[in-house]
Order: C-alpha cells, then structure tokens, then sequence
RNA sequence: GCGAGGAUGGCGGAAUUGGUAGACGCGCCAGAUUUAGGAUCUGGUGUCCUCAGGGCGUGGGGGUUCGAGUCCCCCUCCUCGUACCA
C-alpha cells in the first residue's frame, strides 16, 4: 500500500499558502546574502502545464529551497506571459474573449502549479496582461520612443496573410511561421521599429562574461553577425548616383567583375536601360511573390537579370555589367554587393551560368581545384597589392579608398532593428498619438496605460492580397478609445499592438517590486536583488527573448533605472522531454513483416505504394541483435526504436495531473530529477516514475510502521549514531550538497537512495541521523518529508531548518581495498588500512594470493603504488 | 555547407585531477512471504569461453602512458541550431 501522499501533500500545500511560509519579505536587510532564482514564466495555453514545464521549475525549486535553508534571502517568483497569438486564436477558436480565456488558463495553471508543491511567493505574481503591469511595458515604450530607439518606418515587412499580421524575422523559420506554419511574404509597411542594432556592438561584447551555455552565447553572437570590411561606392555610368556596397574582402576589388543589385533596391528602376526594362521589372514582380522560402530554400538555381547599365570599378575605372538579382538580400548591407566570383562561391556560380569574367586576385595554392577560392594567399592582377597577403592587401586597399574618397571602413552587422507592432488585438497597446499630419507623440506619462478597449470583433481579418492595406482588429474600437482630444486637438491613437515579447522583456525586474505604482521598480530594492543569479528555461528562447530582454535591460541601465549591465548572469536551458520509447515494426499488406533497414531507405511515397504500414510493438516481443532491435520472433526483421517529441497527434502526452493523481506530487518532482541530468533531452519512462514511487514508499517505511501508522519503533531519540551510521550520514550530506550546487539532481537522489538502502540495514534508527537526513531530502520531495518531521514531534517545521554540514573527518574509512594489477591487470584485492606506507604496500602486494606465482619466472621492472588505491606490478 | 553538443549493459544514466568501468533506478532471473498479486523482502544480472579460472569490453582505427571512458590524431554516425549575411 502506498504511503497518502494525496492527503499529505494536500495539507502541507495549504500550510505554506495560508501560513505564507515562501513569502518574501517586502523589508530587507541589505546585509543579508540573496539569491534570485528565475523560471522563465509560462505561457497560459489552454491546454494547461505539460511535463516539461515541472522540469525547469523542480530544478529552480530544489534550488530555492535549498538556499534558504543556507540562510539567503531568496526570490523565487512566478507569473504569466500572457499576451500573444495562441491566446487570441484559441479565443477565436472557442468564441470568447481572451479576457476571459486567459484568466481562466492562469487559474488552471496556477492551481497545477500549487499542486507540485513549488515555493514561489505567489504575492509578488505578475500578469503582462494586467494594466497594471503594461503600464510599465507601456511607460518602457514611452523612454525608448523618447530617446529616439522607437521610430515608425516603411520597411519590407514578413507578412503573414493567414494570421493576418506581420511577424519578426526570428519567428520565421524556413520561411514559414513559427505559429502555425503557414507561408510569409515580404512586403512594405509602415511600421514601429526598435532601434536594436545601436546596441549590437554592447550585446555582442557583454556575452563575454556571462554565464551561460556556450551555444546560446555563439547563436546569439551569430545573430548579431558582426562583419567588419569596407563600404565602397561605384560610379554608375550615365547617372549621377552611386551604387554603395558592403564588402568584407576590399582587397579583392580588382577581381570585381560585376555588380548585383537586390530586386529590392531603390536604384534598379533608375539605371536600367529601357531595352532592358521589361525583363528587369518581370523578374522584380516575380521575386516579389516568392515567399522567402522560395527564395531562399528552393533557389539553389541562380537567377538575375541584366540592368543594361553598367558601373565604374574605383580601382581601375574599368566598366562592369550591373544585373539585379534575388542571391543578393536587400535588408543586408546595403543590398548591393560587387561580384569576385574567383574568390566568392556564390558570384561563382552566377558568373558561371551568365558566362561572366572571372578574375583571380588572390594565388590559391598549387593543385587547388575548386572553383572560387576564399583561403589566404598572396594578391595577383591586383596592381598595387600585388603580393600582399589578403589581411594586408586589406588594409592597404581601406587606406587606399578612404584617401581616394571611394570608400572607407565599415562595421556591419546582420542584426536589423526589431519590428515591434503586430495587428492583432490581444496585445499591449501602443502610447501614441497620430495628428492626422504624419506627426506622431507619446502619451503622458500620467495618463498611462493606455487600455486596451473592451471589443466584441477582435478577430484580425485576413488579406489575401498583398495590395490591401491590413486593417489591424483595433481600428475597429469604440471611437472613444480611438480618439483622444488635448489642447483642441483630436489625436488617433495607434491601431498596431506590441508584439508577445514586449511584456517578457522586463518581467523579471516586476517580480521585484510587484505593487509599486509610482515607480517600476524601487532603486533600492533593485540593487538589492539584481542580478538574477539563476534563470532556467527553455533553449528555444536562446535569440528571441533572451536578446529582447538584453536589449531592454541596457536601455533600462542607460536610463539608470537598473544598475546592472546584464539582467541574467547565469543561464541553464533544461533539456526537451519526449515520449516514452517507441518501437515500430512494419508490414505489408499481407502480413508480412519488412525490415526497417529497408522501410528507411523508401520515401512516404513509396510506403504507400507498396502498403507498408507502421504497427507499435511491445518492448517485450523485441531483442537486440548486434547493433539493432530485431523481432524476437525473427531476427532478421530489424524495428525501429526511438522516441518522440510529445505531441497531441501522437497521442503520446504525459499530463502531470495523471501524475500526481497516481503517484503524487513529489514522485513527480522526483522523477523529473532523476531521469538524467537537467540540460539533456530524455525519453519519459512510467516505469522510472514507479521506482521513484517505490522509492519514497520505502523512505516513508522507513519512519513509519505501516500497520499502525504510527513512528517506526526503530527510531530512536536516546541513542547515539555509531561511526559507520555517522559516515554513510555525511557521505550523503557532501555528495547532495555538491550535487545541488552544481545542480546535478539525478545523482543527488542516487545518493538519498544509497543512504535509504543503507538505512534499512540498521536495526535501530538514531534520530539525529534521520532528521538530518530529512533536511536533505526536503527540497526534492518537500511534502512527504515535512510530514515525516511533522510526526517526528520535532521543533518548529522542515522548512524552516538549517542546511547540514558535512564533517570530512566523519568520512574517512581506515580499511580500504586496494587493487594488485600485474602490467595494469586486476589479479588481487587487499583489505588493509589507508595509512600503510608505500613501502610496506608494496611488499605486501608481492605476497598477496596468486600474485607470487604469476610473477614466476618474470623481472619486475617497475611497482607503481597509488596510496590507497592500488599497487601496479609492471613486470616481463 | 557552417557552428555547437553527443555516442558507456536490454533501457535511463554513474564514474573528482588519467588509477577497481557500469553507482543509482528500470527491466529481467531466482528465492522468501502471501488465498492472490502488477504489493513487499532477499540474492543475482556487461559479454563470451573449456566457468574454483580466464578472454573481451565505454561508436571505429591509431597514438601517448606502468595504467585511457577520461589526453592527442584520423574516421563514422546521431542530435540541436543556422543557412545565399557579400
């Protein structure tokens, strides 16, 4: 029978909510250690918490916990992100308002997570769709429009007809969007942009000292993509204006033996030649109606047209064709580059297909047999750089330009600033004021927030085509929220929402000081507790949210509303978990059985035609034969074994409920822990989650006696632990300790495991020991061992106890084995006490059992003794 | 293509600075208890052989070392990210 955890976590549950046991205190003492741990806040779907979301927030929660009990002042808080698309499409989908959808999802949410036991201060919870909280997200709007880093702009935007909105480049992905994957397109809008790329050199170079996983660092410095070269102008033949590039190999400029311009680009219409206008304005509209995935994924072909102009090469005012074409991206650079197809593979392979010159500048090495060369080596054709190896040949030809007023050096990045409006409904609303003349202005900051308006109709409305200007849901608001009247002026307001991330950009700084109207945040209370000394969450966030928020708190640093340069200096990504490990078999139509190593080589296509079909198997009906799982019943039948990501369709969702109903909460945070360590992906097992429960079952045992339900008769509070109960006591308190600071949890309840298996062996149980041992168990399974010290009749509660420490010379066991290798070979153990000297060892070790006769006949030539660990006999 | 990470029993995973590979859990096998159990307890469990012993074993190949999962070189495969960024 299992112990009543139903019961049990149920009360403590209620116990820490009425008595506030987690709370923070507003009042601090500014001399007291803190920690802020973070949990990057969900987002209330209607379909409630996954087993994923516990992963991160056990992990945060064992820390939170255990820093307590080491006497820190510890913030450990919660709340929603709960502005965005799905919320609104999943009020569309079940006709409400997302008003009404969302808090709902908060309170379900909330409740799943009170049902885990985690012990965040649910007073200082925050919602992005309070207005009492987007006026701050509002008033942020306001600082940045006021120091210039908001500015509306026509820019090619990522339309999405679908959704009905336009979407950042980041929630693209394969020129799809990232919700719903339905197609982009690119065209111009007039727009909010936020003025990030001013701060990418200061985004780029703090990284350097954060503490985060090296990948996220790395995509995040390859998103900023600093390139530093040279910014060039050429001479259009016939015309006034310059065609300016972008280029980071100036010192191939002699081998420039073309130009292409974007389709995209303001001067295409002007120089090209009327003969060859229709083509060029034929290729424009095609591109234009490409999707980016068309342009991108399916071009691998090169395509381009001839302007007829031709422009002026600086260096040698030679003539060179200028063409238009879609492998040069218009929101890059300049959106112009100069063609060196001899040291560019890209202008390879087009000068290649319109049988353009090719004109080698840099001497690949002999036997080089590809096409383009990009390595070093010394400039050839190239008239003064002649010889000069490409970082000097670079040089030179920087110098060279800036003096000839052609050119001069420049820092590019691929960066581009941050489309920020979206036209949808539920979202934070923009504090701005149109004149109606194309002027615009913030709101007073006393009258902020601007709400957002009670609407019937939020649904956007779909444009189909890309000529329609899109009417976001706000413009269909009561007039009197669309209208504002000051000083005899009537002001339209903004129509366009913030986009989801605007809300977690700075929520962690609200935590803080989560009921301060006056200000965002206290300053005092902001030093205190900034930084975030650990934030965990999902790696998916690694450019979007975590760069957005990076961006703001520096903005927020300038304005010297934080006093931190970095808002979150240590980062762990907690690893996806998938389904249970499936293993599938495939037959035909008749029944019979194909091998996988078959199936994998055949497209869906083929599948089909043959009418082979997938069939789940049972993991019992499965061997393993050599490197593969074959059918137990016929071995040359190869299955396919693996796991998949969770996902409804699949039907293979683990829903925490169903946990904690059938196992309880701290079998759940358990499991979660134990699985593997946190940043790796692993298969969910409801067998491991059984052997957990067992786990704790015989924890519980342990205590109490099951037939009475009353303290195990082994405990006992007058004795005192002997030496071996102290060892294996503070071997667990070491191993624990140390593995919670570095947070490697699974092998910490290894190591409780170790100590119950060890403790069960005992006939009588000290209370000094199992009450020590409890503290460690706490912040992993908090309610069971509240309960136990609950009964146990001891002072105050669990929670409020002090982190043991471990005494290193309880440690020490005299007798160790130690290890007899002959030529690094085990051939004998030894039991003998730690302290024998190496001499005495080695003698030893001669002697021992088998030992003399294997060396028979044999010249040692070397002992290597490793005190307390073994004796190598190197011997022939 | 590029960047990052990874590969250890039937499975999830352990293994401080190179020093007893496989901790802990699952699964499996045997036994005990039980009216019964998918409950509990005890023991076993990398693999092979001629089994009181020994050989082989951390994706593959080479190297350094008395000794390599761990260090060096080459290769294969997997995962994640990214992709015409001039």
């Amino acid at each position: 029978m299992a112990y009543p955890f139903t019961e049990i976590e149920k009360k403590w549950q209620r116990y820490w909510a009425e008595n506030k046991t987690f709370k923070t205190p507003d009042t601090f003492d500014p001399d007291q250690k803190k920690f802020y741990v973070l949990d990057m806040f969900p987002y209330p779907s209607g379909s409630g918490l996954h087993v994923g979301h516990p992963e991160g927030y056990t992990a945060t929660d064992i820390i939170a916990r255990y820093k307590r009990f080491k006497g820190y002042n510890v913030l450990h808080p919660m709340g929603w992100d709960a502005f965005g698309l799905p919320a609104e499409q999943y009020a569309i989908e079940t006709g409400t308002h997302p008003r009404v959808t969302t808090e709902k999802n908060i309170n379900r949410f909330r409740q799943q997570l009170q049902a885990i036991g985690f012990s965040y201060d649910w007073d200082r919870e925050v919602n992005t769709t309070d207005p009492a909280y987007y006026k701050w997200t509002q008033w942020i709007f306001v600082q940045l429009y006021k120091k210039g880093l908001a500015y509306l702009a026509d820019v090619p935007v990522n339309w999405c007809p679908e959704l009905g909105t336009v979407l950042a480049n980041e929630e693209i992905i394969d020129g799809k969007s990232e919700r719903g994957g339905h197609p982009v397109y690119r065209r111009p809008m007039r727009q909010w942009m936020l003025r990030i790329t001013e701060y990418a050199e200061r985004l780029l170079n703090d990284l350097d000292e954060l503490d985060w996983p090296e990948s996220t660092k790395e995509m995040q410095r390859n998103w900023i993509g600093k390139s530093e070269g040279a910014e060039v102008d050429f001479k259009v033949e016939g015309h006034d204006q310059l065609i300016r590039v972008f280029t980071t190999r100036p010192d191939t400029l002699f081998g420039a033996t073309y130009m292409v311009l974007a389709p995209e680009h303001p001067l295409v219409h002007e120089i090209t030649t009327d003969e060859q206008r229709p083509a060029v304005e034929s290729y424009i509209r095609e591109a234009s109606r490409k999707s980016d995935l068309e342009r991108t994924d399916l071009a691998k072909e090169k395509s381009g047209v001839f302007t007829g102009s031709y422009a002026l090469n600086p260096v040698n005012n030679k003539k060179i064709p200028v063409w238009i074409a879609d492998y040069v991206l218009s929101s890059y650079g300049t959106g112009a580059i100069m063609a060196v197809p001899a040291q560019d593979e890209r202008d390879y392979a087009f000068a290649e297909k319109f049988d353009l010159p090719i004109i080698r500048t840099v001497q690949p090495p002999e036997g080089f047999e590809g096409k383009a060369y990009t390595g070093d080596g010394p400039a050839i054709n190239s008239s003064f750089l002649n010889g000069l190896g490409v970082k000097e040949a670079k040089e030179k030809m920087i110098v060279w330009l800036e003096e000839q007023g052609s050119g001069q050096r420049k820092v590019n990045y691929k960066l581009r600033d941050w489309l920020f409006s979206r036209q949808r409904y539920w979202g934070e609303p923009f504090p701005v004021l149109h004149d109606g003349k194309g002027h615009t202005s913030v709101v007073d900051e006393a009258e902020l927030p601007v709400p957002l308006p009670e609407m019937e109709d939020f649904k956007p409305r779909p444009v189909k085509e890309n000529e329609t200007e899109p009417q976001p849901p706000l413009s269909r608001a009561p007039e009197s929220w669309k209208y504002y009247e000051k000083d005899g002026v009537v002001y339209r307001r903004e129509f366009n929402t913030m986009p989801q991330w605007a809300g977690s950009c700075w929520y962690y700084l609200r935590y803080i000081d989560p009921h301060n109207d006056e200000k965002l945040i206290d300053p005092e209370k902001e030093k205190y507790w900034m930084n975030v000394d650990l934030y965990v969450g999902g790696a998916e966030h690694s450019v979007l949210h975590l760069l957005y928020a990076r961006f703001w708190h520096k903005v927020l640093y300038d304005l010297k509303v934080v006093s931190t340069k970095e808002p979150f200096k240590k980062l762990v990504h907690q690893g996806m978990i998938l389904g249970e490990t499936e293993y599938t078999v495939y037959k035909k139509k008749d029944g019979r059985y194909v091998s996988f190593d078959y199936v994998s080589t055949l497209s869906p296509e083929e599948l089909e035609n043959q009418g082979i079909q997938a069939e789940r198997i049972d993991e019992s009906l499965i061997v393993k034969s050599g490197d593969f799982f074959v059918l137990a019943e016929d071995k040359n039948i190869r299955v396919d074994a693996r796991s998949f990501k969770m996902s409804k369709s699949r039907g293979n969702v683990i829903n925490p409920d169903d946990i904690i109903r059938q196992y309880g909460a701290d079998a759940l945070r358990m499991y979660e822990m134990f699985m593997g360590p946190l940043e790796a992906m692993k298969p969910w097992s409801m067998s491991g989650v059984e052997g957990i429960s067992r786990f704790l079952n015989r924890l519980w045992r342990l205590f109490i006696d099951e037939d009475t339900d009353t303290l195990s008769s082994k405990i006992r509070k007058e004795i005192r632990a002997d030496a071996g109960q102290l060892r294996v006591l503070h071997q667990t308190i070491k191993k624990i300790t140390e593995d919670i600071e570095n947070l490697r949890f699974n092998t910490a309840i290894s190591a409780m495991m170790i100590f119950v298996n060890e403790a069960n062996k005992w006939p009588e149980l000290p209370l000094d020991v199992m009450k020590t041992f409890l503290i460690l168990v706490n912040p992993f399974a908090p309610h069971i061992s509240e309960e136990i010290w609950q009964r146990l009749n001891l002072e105050d509660i669990l929670a409020r106890q002090h982190w043991p420490q471990y005494n290193p010379q309880l440690l020490e066991v005299d007798e160790v084995e130690w290890v007899i290798q002959i030529n690094g070979k085990i051939r004998e153990k030894i039991k003998a006490s730690k302290k024998i000297p190496r001499e005495t060892m080695e003698q030893m070790a001669r002697q021992q059992g088998r030992i003399p006769s294997l060396l028979a006949g044999k010249t040692i030539r070397k002992i290597i003794v490793v005190p307390g660990k073994l004796v190598n006999i190197v011997a022939n």
